[in-house]
DNA sequence: TATAGTACTTGACATTACAAGGTAGTAGGT
DNA sequence: ACCTACTACCTTGTAATGTCAAGTACTATA
């Protein structure tokens, strides 16, 4: 797959999955690999960067399958910031499709 | 616009753009502007990537209006890049769309 | 000769994804 | 007790690609 156009769209697909309920990092990585590869490398430090820019906050849950799991739930700012990306998304997705089908 | 959503899909742009005619830089700036936001300090460098990775061919056609053209030329190479590019990018776009249009 | 438009180039910088490695808990088999 | 597998999280270094800012140079026109 090609690695570029990922770019700033793995930010959408992580917005998008934790609005609809809250997720933890492992688990999100599952998600996420069903739409687009995606390593585990990639996804610990966005979720560092979002937490940071407060479009998610974060809590621990112990699990009896392994270490605690760390939540992100979206905020009120992340909820606005994704119906942002993802417009931007649909936007920029739907130029670029309508013009490598122009027939000339 | 998104800065990021541009990654390798500037490469799909201008590969298609030339496949449909021969062009120079100056042209492609304006005709890949109608589709996306784009520096002229990104297309240059993306021309001589793609003619050294042999996806383009290039000559000089001089010019009334200013100094020489260099126009672009795909190659049958490019031709197959581009046949890539194209599919790999329609899929991708396709499971994007699909994801973050999921009712739940 | 000054300005605007055309045409191309370069170098420092920012962002983002990947690869590889590390830490640590739980559970099952030998 | 020891090993392995799976779960779960995190960090560091590197590569790729686009942006920004600055510069060069040519032609036409006022």
């Amino acid at each position: 797959m090609n690695t570029q156009f990922k770019k700033g769209v793995l930010e959408l697909i992580v917005l998008f999955s934790v609005s609809k309920k809250d997720m933890y990092g492992y688990e999100l990585i599952v998600e996420v690999s069903k739409v687009v590869d995606v390593n585990d490398g990639t996804i610990y430090p966005l979720l560092k960067r979002l937490t940071n820019e407060k479009y998610f906050d974060s809590y621990l849950v112990e699990s009896t399958e392994g270490p605690s799991r760390k939540y992100y739930k979206i905020t009120s700012l992340g909820k606005k910031r994704l119906k942002e990306l993802s417009k931007s998304w649909t936007s920029f997705s739907d130029a670029v499709n309508k013009f490598i089908k122009e027939e000339n």
